[in-house]
DNA sequence: GAAGTGATTGTTACC
DNA sequence: GGTAACAATCACTTC
């Protein structure tokens, strides 16, 4: 992914020049800790280098994320000449924070269930893990066979996320 | 052309 | 328990 890889000094003008600086102290905080750990060569790679992993499944979206899917949609059509995903988070974030629990209760409900499918490929891919320390040789069978174990856990629920989404509607 | 950056919140994982 | 990383997005910037 392209996620805080800490490459060099890029960026910054632009980001004056679309927006404000945010005064939040989470913001501040969160910003800080991301430097800090960009400008230092990113301290979780000092403390766990070979977590690379391209076939580690990613992170469920939180419920917060699933939100802010939908809401780039909206804010796409509503600022249609407003491209920039900063922005667009930080408008996120304050609808978000307005949304009452009984408006964030449908993404959190999906967010619950992208939670139980990353589970259920963390356990597979823990198995490969696993077997790819047993056994190196075989670590390709395994993985297809984990893989099609998930495809079809990931299916099922992948069809129930369908249903269930326009439920939430 | 490739890759990193920003802005947001929540959750995960690690120490 | 605390804290940092990471999840999506994409125009833009830099090398």
């Amino acid at each position: 992914m392209k996620v805080a890889k800490g490459k060099g000094p890029v960026r910054k003008e632009r980001k004056e020049v679309v927006l404000k600086p945010v005064e939040d102290s989470k913001v501040g905080k969160r910003k800080a800790a991301l430097k800090a750990s960009k400008s230092s060569n990113k301290k979780a790679k000092n403390v766990k280098p070979a977590k690379k992993d391209p076939n580690k499944p990613k992170r469920p979206p939180s419920a917060f994320f699933v939100f802010l899917e939908e809401f780039r949609k909206v804010y796409k059509q509503e600022h249609p000449n407003i491209k920039a995903v900063s922005a667009v988070g930080k408008a996120g974030g304050e609808k978000w924070k307005s949304l009452t629990v009984s408006e964030k209760a449908p993404y959190e409900a999906k967010a619950a269930k992208r939670k139980q499918d990353y589970e259920k490929l963390m356990t597979a891919y823990n198995k490969k893990q696993d077997s790819d320390e047993d056994d190196d040789d075989d670590d390709e069978e395994e993985s297809e066979r984990s893989k099609s174990e998930v495809h079809d856990d990931d299916e099922g629920e992948s069809g129930e996320e369908e249903e269930d989404d326009e439920d939430d509607d």
